[in-house]
DNA sequence: GCCAACGTTGGC
DNA sequence: GCCAACGTTGGC
């Protein structure tokens, strides 16, 4: 059993979105990153659980959790040339990215935001916290895991 | 909108 | 294989 962290714009897909989906389920496309694909390629199995974090917004910060429900398997959105997420690089033949498929599991009643996050000494050296990070599938310990639950009840 | 940090690209 | 230039991310 791992624990992630998923990025996403609520902008652009938010947990309600997902919320929203039929099935309250998903695939989480467009990652074009290396280190993030192989994570969910490498790493993220059925029944892994996630935060999903909302970026570049007002309060950013974990608004909920998610369940992968769907191991990684070829992201068909590189092979659209009018999509945005499209790679030309990348092939029905040899498929360059992944996707995984993640289902809504829970709504906090509120944010926990980036910067209550940042004064929680529990969560010294979490991925998300250290500084220029970026990625948008990330590893989370359990113990800063468990801390975080702790915080949204 | 600014800008620091980071990843990727491509010339050499 | 180095590294400068460029594009992107994302908090502020």
């Amino acid at each position: 059993m791992n624990y992630w962290l998923f990025k996403s714009e609520p902008d652009a897909f938010s947990l309600d979105d997902l919320k929203a989906m039929k099935g309250k389920k998903d695939h989480w496309d467009g990652i074009r990153n290396y280190q993030a694909r192989n994570l969910m390629r490498d790493d993220m199995v059925k029944g892994d659980l996630g935060f999903f974090y909302h970026s570049s917004c007002k309060v950013p910060g974990i608004v909920g959790v998610v369940e992968v429900v769907k191991e990684a398997y070829p992201d068909h959105t590189a092979w659209d040339p009018e999509g945005k997420y499209y790679d030309p690089k990348s092939s029905p033949d040899n498929p360059r990215w992944v996707m995984v498929d993640v289902k809504f599991r829970q709504k906090f009643s509120e944010v926990i935001s980036l910067q209550k996050l940042r004064t929680v000494a529990k969560l010294d050296g979490m991925v998300l916290l250290q500084k220029g990070s970026r990625l948008s599938i990330q590893p989370v310990g359990k113990t800063h895991w468990d801390t975080i639950i702790k915080l949204s009840a």
